[in-house]
DNA sequence: ACGACACGTGTGTCATGTCATCTGTTGGTC
DNA sequence: GACCAACAGATGACATGACACACGTGTCGT
């Protein structure tokens, strides 16, 4: 049998899994967040930062697709504040004025450089706490969660096309 | 060497990591929230039904303590929302007036056990997707990560006191 | 040419989350 | 008894997330 439907503690394992995640990611952006605030930005704005650097221009909705956060609706008001911010530029399609062309500035670009800093900090805090753990078969198990998401799909969508592209 | 900094794919692994985690916890937010829809009530509202019922009457720091949603202050708004439904009965301490004292409502009760009937569809769905996995070192793995923040360490206070409180 | 339709994007609304700050209450000190 | 630090809770402000819907634009059939 390889999954059983209770524990010892009498919360099933798929419901600890569910909380653990939970926590995780919670205390995750705390720390990213605290990490970022320095420079103004959110784990989520640094997030499209990443995308839009990796991955030339794209639309909105293109841009929503390769976003594990904001999975829904399309990132309008996330992209806004970085429009205002000086770090994105939204430009319109000539042929089809219904699509953006969304790009980093030169601010934006210089400013990823730094986040990159910001977030190998956390890493290194992650590595640290993960050492000695099985980490493969963490991933593998997760991955086979998520991939069957959108968001998850888009994780894979990224770590597909995007190689070569981290200077760490 | 337990862990490694680069992966095939030019992503970190703790990075990918944090990303799963990040694409699973708001994709299962997202169906959980689907299938508490109809109750009426959001995944947050439900977690504090549950430790409501399993940890008796509790103060708002005390509950805020237990919850692994709404980690940083005290969670005012989320409770008034539960008492403006009439799941949650805010008393107040006779003894020190600044000590609240939350319980849930007859109805709090009744909802939550439709609520346990949701959740499970839920974790029967995880449990289909997590089949053939190494689920006992996923969890041991995140436990690693989540117990050294506070919001892990509400998830093993929840862990220890409260046993036997499960109808699955 | 025109009109229905599909599609990309913007916006309103609600419920979180997080931080900072405020308010009321208590206990201790003088 | 008055003052004050400590503490529990409430509130304001800001940015997400998620859903539904409105709006502008292009496409296609007739």
């Amino acid at each position: 049998m390889t999954h059983v439907s209770c524990n010892i503690s009498g919360m099933k394992v798929v419901e600890e899994l569910r909380y653990l995640v939970l926590a995780i990611q919670r205390e995750g952006n705390r720390q990213l967040a605290a990490e970022l605030r320095p420079l103004g930005i959110t784990p989520s704005q640094a997030e499209v930062l990443r995308v839009l650097r990796d991955h030339g221009p794209l639309t909105l909705n293109a841009l929503g697709g390769l976003l594990v956060c904001e999975t829904g609706n399309s990132p309008s008001r996330l992209v806004d504040r970085l429009v205002a911010q000086g770090l994105v530029k939204r430009g319109i399609d000539k042929i089809d004025r219904r699509y953006l062309a969304l790009s980093l500035t030169p601010q934006g670009r210089a400013l990823h450089r730094r986040i990159i800093t910001a977030e190998n900090r956390l890493h290194r805090t992650m590595d640290d706490r993960l050492a000695g753990q099985a980490l493969d078969e963490t991933i593998s198990t997760l991955r086979s969660l998520a991939d069957a998401f959108p968001t998850g799909a888009a994780l894979a969508r990224r770590r597909g096309p995007a190689l070569a592209h981290q200077e760490n």
